[in-house]
DNA sequence: TCTGGAAATGTTATAATATTACAAATTTTC
DNA sequence: GAAAATTTGTAATATTATAACATTTCCAGA
């Protein structure tokens, strides 16, 4: 069996962190955008961990470092991150996560968990081809995709299966 | 080339209609459920069109029809309908629509068109299949699933092409 | 037909998420 | 350095959804 993905098992986080601050800047630069103080700072605290985080808790974070932020600031943040490719907003939860594909083009499949909270982000071919076929289908031009499967991740299955 | 589904093309809306509140009917007495009139009431208000309907929208029509209601009056009569099968909540839009597949044991994959509003459900075997086996290659144990294609339906694709 | 419990509804208030509108500051471009 | 564009600050408000508790309606069993 392959290793499991890296939400569902310990990891070192912080390199996880450090990789996406890393990425996102050098997406900024080849894309001429501007990853302000604030940008950057609200892209960190979404890779906090890999749990999805609602925009509340970002500006709540900020508030407390003693930052002068009111919803518009995380929200344009926020629109400026997905804009570029750097987080993914979940539909199904109201909250948004760090892209764990950021540069690559990518249709984000979320995996996620309703006992732990943590979401795996796939790319899958397979399905990527097969919602892009049913829409043909219908002559439906298709342009954006919400995928997200709630359920439960396998470390929360084999804790529950051990009760 | 295949007809055009449903929403995409004028057709007696009012035979979509009285089917879903039949098909509700039965629905409902076969699992011992009691659709009662505020229920049938917002499910034919849901079945109003093929675009989706915010329940604040729904609140606002009962209202205006002189019914004393109220916000929890509606999202517990969409709850009911949801549980029941007889409604999907749109996630990306924060909306309902009818289930075109009220009573099927069936994953809704959503078509929903940016420009006119309209939405059409499908059943795509192929997509559920990827999906299920994407998710099992993670160990993932997929408990529901949110699909919404938000793109353009042949009849908008169409008028746009013609500018 | 009474009656006790379950289900449904009424009512008020509030929570949680997101946007509008306009002013001020900053950065970039020329 | 001035004009233009972008970003940020600020206050108010819109939109979506839920909590909490009282009241009513329904239905099964006595
Ligand atoms: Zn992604
Ligand atoms: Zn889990
Ligand atoms: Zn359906
Ligand atoms: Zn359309």
């Amino acid at each position: 069996m392959a290793s499991q993905a890296l939400p569902y098992r310990p990891h070192n986080h912080q390199a996880c962190v450090t990789q996406a601050l890393a990425d996102a800047r050098a997406i900024c630069r080849a894309q001429n955008a501007r990853l302000t103080p604030t940008r950057e700072r609200v892209l960190e605290l979404i890779w906090q961990s890999h749990k999805p985080l609602g925009a509340y808790d970002v500006l709540a974070e900020l508030t407390a470092e003693g930052q002068n932020a009111a919803p518009p600031t995380v929200y344009r943040a926020l629109d400026f991150l997905q804009q570029h490719g750097l987080v993914h907003r979940i539909a199904s939860l109201n909250a948004f996560i760090g892209c764990a594909h950021a540069g690559e083009n990518h249709t984000g499949m979320f995996l996620i968990c309703r006992s732990c909270g943590n979401v795996l982000e796939l790319t899958a071919p397979g399905v990527s081809g097969a919602i892009e076929d049913a829409a043909k289908a219908e002559s439906f031009k298709a342009e954006d995709v919400t995928l997200e499967i709630a359920g439960l991740c396998p470390r929360c299955q084999s804790e529950t299966g051990h009760d």
